[in-house]
DNA sequence: TATGAATGAGCATTCATTCAT
DNA sequence: TATGAATGAATGCTCATTCAT
């Protein structure tokens, strides 16, 4: 048996899903390393052990190779996500293991992380599509917590607007921590999470319980 | 024939100056619609009513073109915000006029908000590298501001090692917070302001205070 | 799991020749709708309901495929020619009957027509040779039938150096007519056969005749 | 002088119009040599001494290339034809002196000749309709010129049918005529067109008057 | 100063063709 | 017999960049 993984006949001749996987994989390493435009299919057939015919045949052109990738990182990020979260638990609960779920996921899938944040992000192009309504669809769900969590609290009509405006700023506060934390591995995910669990849920909780901020002379706020 | 006609009007001889600021008032445009690698030199020109060779001339390569651009626009926001923070106030108020300066410089100028999110986030070529430094100019500032606070109100270790990573997600959370209020243009800037304000400025306070936000079972934090 | 799973009718196990026919069809089909250039393997494996491979133990490389569509195509044209045409009728009858079944078989195989006239015609491969050769066949043929006739008419020298000539003449003629007539398909292949039965049999007789047409001024005639 | 040409400086520059006389040349010449398909972009550029980008700024894509190519020559040929051509005169002269020029034409510019025959005839591709509508106007034109002449002579209903039909043979027998030509240039243009011009003049005559062939028995035309 | 003219170099894509099974 | 899997080799096209004027 390890013979034949030793020697391969010159040929490969694998079922059309192992490759599919390998392409992909390839896919997502040189698309993270050199962003959509700079990386070069040729590459990509390289570091995939494959002739480029062969990525055309199974996942066909660039931009749809590029948008399997995010569907399958993105989809994995979420799933990582999901089966953190207990759905039972109390909203603060949910977030947190949310928040967990994700930094986890960032530390040990770095390349999946920076195809999904800095490519799709940037700009242009039809995927970025697909990718900004994943993140409109986890602004959602933060928000929905946010909602749930006012409620049972009391809302109050301050706290009612700005829970999907909140929830956007969570989601970027999370990708930047996110970004800053690579350069920081010496920090656990978990004090990384409790640090943006506090700044969040403390602040969001004053919030609703009216314990807000205003500029002290009111003025000032002025244009 | 005519000797008008010899020395058309058509070419002027404009001075340096104006014509870089032609060049780079076009380049912002173009980069801004459509992005970094999509956009052509040759559009550019067209835009910038000027050859590409006086481009070269004058700004250098795309790659420069495009952080002199970076550069232009950053210098710009900064301005802007430095010029609504008073340095003499407390932090809280900084950080409230900062926020508030930059809101409406996103909502001022759009196409250099753009190309400053999107473009340059997006991928490593060496210009983002020009734009992280400022970033994270904008990170340390932030990050002073809130040892100052923290300080001045009894700074906690929790507190402490945790500053600078907080200051990465704020600016995180008003990148997206712009990009979120950019789509719901019906609220003000100074209400939009005011929500990441307490978010981040309560929030932060409360970790200060010790009031801090801990998972009901410990345990539940294990990975 | 069942027999019946494991030994799919599927797979069929046909015989050579039917084989080659369906391939044959197909390849008609395809080589006719988009041109030889344009016409893919991929797309004639498919029609034929046959993997590629299947088509190169066959009927070999793309090219000679497409030679013997042109072949078997040609025959046919030919032979349905020869049925019509009666050996022992004088020359009038005989080019009357070939033309009369040259224009029913346009009429009744398009695909076959288009194949052999816009395909072949166009660019000189390898292939073209061999319908050029088919059609310098049916050149050949007319030229001995207006020999013939001429002889019995009493030929002159005027008319003996131009028989090849005119063959060649009419059978451009009959080509373009054709495709003229796909065009109006109102008019009964009958009727366009009298025309041009007319044109050119009663042009030549005249020609035989000595009842030429010559410029008015002799003198018009040089260059 | 002639050191000047001997040695031109590196990069000749010369003005847009000479370098697209000079594309469109070596493009009429490659593509007449290996057809539309065969012929790579690659080899236009070489053979015309200018790189693919001029190709492209100037002449766009392959077919538009090709497009400007037939255009090109089929303008000459008619300009030809129609220099030939005086409109004062009789039908049958018209007709002779544009078949004159027409033969003219296909012995001086043979490479024009292939391309406007072989290749644009073929199939498929934009441009086989521009040089298709081209071939529709020089049919009209000789249904014009019969139709002009058998009113002239008191044209009978038969003729009036199949005045178009016969101007489409016409216009074939020509084309194939000079194929024919090309291969036996040993005899002189004007005998070709003389010969055209009997065949088709005198025959038409004929069915003008009234002189047409019918097959003896009539039934033998049941089909 | 200012530009039309020119190109090297690369990239996505496709297709006929052939193994290994 | 029959085919899914695999590729070498082109080819059309674009773009940043630079001369020669």
């Amino acid at each position: 048996m390890s013979v034949d993984e030793r020697r391969p006949t010159k040929v490969k001749r694998l079922p059309r899903e192992v490759r599919e996987r390998q392409i992909l994989d390839a896919a997502v390493r040189v698309f993270s390393q050199h962003g959509y435009h700079n990386a070069s299919m040729d590459e990509i057939s390289e570091v995939a052990g494959v002739s480029k015919p062969m990525i055309y045949a199974y996942l066909g052109h660039k931009e749809d190779l590029f948008a399997a990738c995010i569907r399958r990182e993105a989809t994995l990020l979420i799933d990582a996500i999901a089966e953190g979260v207990q759905v039972e638990s109390p909203p603060d609960m949910q977030l947190w293991h949310g928040l967990r779920a994700f930094f986890r996921f960032v530390g040990e899938q770095k390349e999946s992380w920076r195809v999904l944040h800095r490519q799709a992000t940037s700009q242009g192009g039809p995927f970025s599509d697909e990718l900004l309504a994943m993140r409109d669809r986890a602004i959602a769900l933060v928000d929905a917590l946010l909602v749930r969590s006012a409620t049972s609290r009391g809302m109050n009509e301050a706290a009612t607007k700005s829970t999907e405006a909140l929830a956007a700023a969570l989601v970027g506060a999370s990708e930047s921590l996110a970004d800053w934390w690579l350069d920081h591995p010496e920090v656990s995910d978990k004090v990384v999470a409790g640090w943006l669990m506090n700044l969040v849920w403390m602040g969001f909780g004053d919030l609703v319980d009216g314990n807000v901020w205003t500029p002290v002379k009111p003025e000032d706020g002025q244009s």
